[in-house]
DNA sequence: TCCTTTGTGGAACGTTCATTCCAGGTTACG
DNA sequence: CGTAACCTGGAATGAACGTTCCACAAAGGA
């Protein structure tokens, strides 16, 4: 039954495969790149891991949970509505400039054709339900505390809201300063409750 | 001085590569799948077009130009500006529905790490410029039309709506419906004049 | 008609890819 | 102390990649 102890961290390692897939996308990141980054041997990764989408696969997963987590925990949290929102995207932008406007993860895989695989679509399809759920109830609460008006469309404002925050996260790849421009007129929108159902 | 004639169309070559880096991205698009979709030999393709990358930038360069003068044609149309702000994102959604909700190229080169090859990054670059100066005077126009309160926040109003837009497209590829959805609420915002400069 | 120029098909090249395999080392339980 | 279980480094494999090369065909000017 015993044997020698692995010589690295799992969790560790699968952080640093994040970190690649996310810079590089799953197509530009080759098996080599992955071993330098996770430094493990390839029969390391094989046997841990499986294969190149299988680690993949896995890599998106913690991802998403650790971003649907801090994203709950921000929305959560105290202060006003638009407050907590600016937050909760600003994180999401403050994680892309730290990898070199490396743009999100998500959106990338997205990008690269990641639906075309049915493994990696479910993953990627969890991403969009949880964020809309999320925030959808976030709402709902704004509107009992009165702080959006009454007849809110909180479906329709999710979704604008997530599509706006891939927008920036994609074109922020492109134009730096992008998230910066646009925030204050779009959280001054949700605040302005725009989107009363019609 | 004279030779066999080429046995292909240079354009439309180019167009089916358009489509299939569309499709498939640049890093998932093979020469193979280049050739059959072309319908010529590999040395025609190579003596024609040079290599992969110079292949890619001039379609994707055709591609810019194509989509920019669509843009520009609807948004000087005639007819109120929610209109024609509708048709014209409209359009760009139709397109990439019709190639199997394959997204927008530009969007799709930005994931898949385009900024980071100078050659490529250069054309990306030139994408945003040309939109975010089309929507600009549009909406000045929209202004002195009165058809903007004064005091808009053009190049603001301009950018968000070209990262609603790239939002959207990205995230369409994920939940097909979502254009339909967030395109009223995003019209409404633009009609109701909430982007005054502060 | 010859000869230069151009286009084409297919073989061939070297590289990189993901993956498998194996030998040797290390651990802990019996 | 031995032995079964486990981990690791590196070699090896075969497929796919982008690219080059070459021999032949086709065309028009001389």
């Amino acid at each position: 039954m015993p044997g020698p102890p692995k010589q690295f961290d799992r969790d560790e390692a699968l952080s640093r495969a994040i970190e690649v897939f996310w810079e590089q996308g799953y197509l530009g990141t080759s098996i080599e790149d992955l071993l330098e980054a996770m430094e493990l041997s390839r029969s390391s990764m094989y046997s841990t891991f499986g294969d190149k989408k299988a680690l993949f696969v896995e890599a998106l997963q913690v991802w998403i949970d650790e971003e649907i987590a801090q994203f709950v925990e921000t929305l959560r949290g105290p202060g006003p509505l638009i407050e907590r929102l600016r937050q909760a995207f600003g994180q999401r932008h403050e994680a892309q400039k730290a990898l070199g406007n490396a743009g999100c993860l998500f959106g990338n895989t997205v990008a690269e054709g990641g639906m075309q695989d049915p493994d990696i679509a479910r993953v990627l399809d969890t991403f969009v339900r949880r964020g809309e759920r999320i925030l959808v109830s976030t709402f709902e609460a704004a509107v009992r505390a009165k702080e959006l008006p009454k007849g809110t469309d909180v479906h329709a404002l999710a979704l604008f809201s997530i599509t706006v925050s891939q927008g920036a996260l994609l074109l922020g790849q492109n134009t730096p300063d992008l998230f910066e421009q646009i925030a204050p007129p779009f959280l001054r929108v949700i605040g302005s409750g725009a989107f009363t159902e019609s």
